[in-house]
RNA sequence: GGCCCGUUCGUCUAUCGGUUAGGACACCAGGUUUUCAACCUGGGAAGAGGGGUUCGACUCCCCUACGGGCUGCCA
């Protein structure tokens, strides 16, 4: 037999940006389709009015763009579909699923007020026409009454819940107006869902939902509910965590398929690996990997994913990123001379960078231009006997093939004369070079920045020995 | 309150009745080294508690504790 194609979806409400734990929602439910040749969607759940804004959609579109999750077709309205939700609500009304309900909020109150820990029961339930006054009504599920409700969840397994313990769910509000609960069926039915995978703060919702699917006789979807993601004190994610919101990780300079990799592994795991590629995760993604714990957000490890991905990127992807992270956060652009000088050094600077601003920070000798401003380190470090081996140095570099072994060699010799270490020597060219004490090794600086900037920079501070 | 879900090293997790409970991050100690790192080696570190079931439970069942979710004519 052959299987339905698979169209997952991911539903956010544009009340804000895109947090870490949508981002991660997002990125299974891709992960899922793209994984197995299906579809992936976006429905914007905007029925809210109040609090739906279109800067927000548009923090949620741009938010996934750079996470890299592409979708398919245009992004659905909710709203736009309140029409349809509601003709669907009448049709349950014909179809006897549903009926009209004429309780008012304050009848409903005290019904619940007399009857504690019970669902609402609505009087008008087994009421007939006859019996219908001429007022506004909400249109209710009539749902069953005895028996169980059951989703077989792919993550949480088979999860009962009494239909004693469910109400009767309002479709439709008296003002004519749809529900969400309802809304989220119509629009999963109508736009072929097959797998729906999402925070399992829906689970209870889940049952209501599969009500509705029942009645209108539609097929359920898979359902998968995954544990949402908490702060590092274990407490529900929230603003007080820090960063929670996936621009705030770009601008911390994690690249996207880091951030892919990390929360792909946030809740979900393929055995004991770790450090992963998209195509490996696209292979390996699956529901029953998945774990029913919720996870903590651990900047610690991310910081490690991020570092490894950077060191697999060739150098022109990494510049690519490097210039994407720039714009992003309203930086000036690299100079063609920062590139020329930076991209000989990528390779050295990439095997310890964890994060895009950090390997910037410590490429900065080629983001620099002269005279290469000193801080106090580097001036400590330029002291006469200091200034005198650069002039050494200086000399014997003029006439060096620029190779690194030669390079090596000239300053292992200078060394050797002066009768100190390496390191003695290495220290002024480091802070004559870069203006620092923390850089790449003097000979990456030196290969990067090539003879002529190089002599030119250490003389700048051999001129100055006294 | 009721219903539902969860609980393995500090953290992310492996284990799908039989393991000295494995890996990764972090941490500690050594090593390497021209700085900072990075890297290499080694180390400490866990089944919430209590009952069952079983020849044998981290794995299955029950209770408790602790987290979390839902319980709206919110989404």
């Amino acid at each position: 037999m052959t299987s339905d194609p698979i169209v997952t979806r991911f539903a956010p409400s544009p009340t804000g940006y895109l947090h870490i734990g949508g981002a991660r929602t997002a990125l299974f439910n891709w992960l899922y389709a793209r994984g197995r040749g299906g579809k992936f969607l976006l429905r914007i759940e905007d029925t809210d009015r109040a609090r739906s804004t279109p800067e927000a959609t548009a923090a949620i579109l741009q938010g996934l763009t750079w996470l890299g999750l592409d979708w398919d077709g245009e992004p659905v309205s909710q709203f736009e579909g309140m029409a349809r939700h509601a003709e669907v609500a009448r049709a349950m009304l014909e179809a006897g699923s549903a009926y009209r309900c004429y309780s008012t909020p304050e009848e409903i109150a005290a019904w619940r007020e007399s009857h504690p820990r019970q669902p609402f029961q609505s009087p008008w339930r087994d009421k007939g026409p006859e019996d219908w006054p001429d007022a506004p009504y909400a249109i209710r599920l009539r749902a069953p009454r005895e028996g169980e409700t059951i989703i077989d969840d792919q993550v949480q397994g088979e999860v009962r819940f009494g239909n004693d313990q469910l109400d009767d769910m309002v479709l439709l509000r008296s003002d004519g107006t749809p529900v969400y609960m309802l809304a989220v069926v119509v629009d999963d039915h109508d736009m072929g869902v097959t797998h729906v995978i999402r925070g399992d703060d829906h689970l209870t919702n889940a049952a209501r939902q599969v009500q509705v699917f029942d009645a209108m006789g539609w097929k359920r979807p898979v359902f998968a509910h995954i544990p949402l993601i908490h702060g590092e004190d274990g407490k529900k994610l929230s603003k007080r965590h820090g960063a929670v919101g996936l621009h705030e990780f770009a601008a911390l300079g994690y690249p996207a398929e880091a951030m892919r990799n990390y929360l792909a592994r946030l809740g979900w795991s393929h055995g004991d690996d770790e450090l992963f590629d998209d195509a490996k995760a696209l292979e390996w993604f699956d529901l029953s990997g998945i774990g029913r714990a919720p996870a903590r957000l651990d900047f610690k490890k991310l910081e490690h994913v991020s570092g490894w991905h950077i060191g697999q990127m060739p150098g022109d992807r990494l510049l690519g990123e490097l210039d994407a992270f720039l714009t992003e956060t309203g930086q000036p652009a690299l100079t063609q001379r920062q590139k020329s000088w930076l991209t000989p050094a990528l390779d050295a600077l990439k095997e310890k960078a964890k994060t895009l601003p950090a390997l910037l920070d410590q490429g900065r000798f080629a983001l620099v231009e002269r005279p290469v401003e000193l801080d106090p380190k580097a001036v400590a470090a330029l002291d006469t006997v200091s200034r005198g081996m650069l002039k050494s140095l200086t000399a014997a570099l003029q006439h060096a093939s620029w190779t690194r072994d030669d390079l090596e060699q000239a300053a292992k010799q200078v060394a050797e004369e002066n009768g100190v270490g390496l390191g003695k020597v290495a220290a002024p060219v480091r802070a004559a070079l870069a203006g620092r004490t923390s850089t790449p090794s003097v000979f990456d600086m030196m290969m990067a920045l090539g003879r002529d900037e190089t002599l030119a920079r250490l003389n700048d501070q051999a001129d100055q020995a006294g």
